[in-house]
DNA sequence: CGGGGCCTTGAGGCAATTCAAATTATGTGG
DNA sequence: CCACATAATTTGAATTGCCTCAAGGCCCCG
């Protein structure tokens, strides 16, 4: 048998955060059939309704997640790096609630929901692997819920910046290569701000030597201390916490 | 063989919102082992860094989830209701990242882990319909956060108890018996909001005709009118939405 | 019938918004 | 590789929604 397509290995590393799996798991995911697609830079997945068949796989590249107010205002509720799964829900809801955007050139696998339901059934410590990560994606979700609601302007988007290093490190990326993609208008809706409020933030955190490069790609140079001011602490996103205690 | 306990009836409703399950399935959850307790009013189920080994299920009642920021801020992350399961996370996740405390004096079911996970195993339909709920309630939190985002003080506190009633209706209750156990500082910090905000607001939506009652327990009505301001459409909750279209 | 939690109201302040305009990057076709 | 169009950032000034601080009143429960 010849060595399989490493096109999936971003997932696995992603599984792997937040549960163990042995060699034979990794080649049974390596081993699923899967189409790869390229989108350009702010190309559309997915929308409010839609009826997925497949499963998307960021494999390169960031996606954004949102929902729209009443008012037209823009909420993003995630942002995902290399190696998430975009939108597993529609494994067991048949309907999407959200929309998915490319926020830069991203590379994908779609996967036939068939196909990964019947790796699920067959491997239970790769279904264990996946509910784990949603449970931590919920997670996510809820500190971006205290995010908006309970910390001011500066620490809020602090927070956002700290929590993608901290989950592109965990995916094995090196701190000083890290480089967020993000226009201020995308701060401004993942934190719940304006985008000339943003601005001045980002200028002030600049001016303190927490945040360096414009133009839609920050580099954090002081980790440590913007960690402090962001209030942020990674017990949320419970990477190393493996589920190996169960029987 | 005589009829099972009743007790577990709330948690398949509210599991048959959401995916369909046969007479075998409810039998099955109806006789799970589990250990009922009640609680008073604002009585902790657990904290931050604890590590459950059982999964607990709201019988009657209501409890809140909430995480703390630096500044001592508490943001309040879901409200649940009668036949809610509360940490199925669990299941999966060895520690806990959000504290639990009730709203009122409750009932709970508690079900070890391993009895739990036996039944998924042998039977996939409530696997499923578990699955369906855990995301739904995902589907609610990245609600929340688009509220406490996106929305201003009226059309937030408007929203929160829109989903409230809403829930509760499916759950079984008449719009007219549904009294929502909430004080304005819980509102507060579900909202992002202070306390002293919510009461002008409350008061606003009052004299609007829209909310009656006081003193932690407010009654909707005029439910119409209150859902168009309150930006509130009920698709996110998938309420209905079985997953019988697979396979 | 007394006390503590919860609600109510007012006045002043501030963080973030709105509106507007200038400046600087980015990318594309000639 | 330059010129041009467009997108993104930056700055200022005025406004406002919500907050803070403070005090008084209600009402439930012991």
């Amino acid at each position: 048998v010849s060595a399989p397509d490493q096109s999936l290995a971003p997932f696995v590393r992603r599984l792997r955060l937040h549960a163990d799996l042995v060699d034979r798991d990794v080649e049974a995911i390596l081993r699923l059939p899967f189409v790869k697609a390229k989108r350009g830079k702010y190309s559309y997945l997915a929308r409010e309704g839609d009826l997925p068949n497949k499963c998307a796989i960021l494999l390169s590249g960031f996606v954004e997640r949102h929902r729209m107010a009443a008012d037209g205002g823009r909420q993003i509720l995630a942002i995902y790096v290399a190696g998430d799964p975009l939108n597993l829900d529609h494994l067991f809801l048949p309907t999407a609630d959200d929309a998915l955007e490319t926020l830069k050139a991203s590379e994908f696998a779609f996967i036939r929901h068939k196909d990964l339901l019947d790796l699920l059934a067959e491997r239970p410590s790769i279904a264990r692997a996946m509910m784990s990560s949603l449970l931590v994606d919920s997670s996510i979700f809820r500190e971006w819920t205290l995010n908006v609601g309970r910390r001011d302007a500066r620490t809020r988007i602090a927070h956002l910046l700290c929590e993608l290093s901290f989950r592109l490190e965990a995916q094995g990326y090196k701190p000083e290569d890290i480089v967020l993609p993000l226009t201020q208008y995308h701060i401004a809706d993942a934190a719940g701000l304006t985008p000339v409020h943003v601005n001045r933030m980002l200028r002030q955190l600049q001016s303190e030597g927490l945040l360096e490069g414009k133009g839609g790609s920050f580099k954090l140079p002081d980790w440590t201390r913007l960690r402090e001011i962001a209030d942020f602490s990674p017990h949320y996103l419970h990477a190393g916490n493996h589920n190996s205690h169960l029987q």
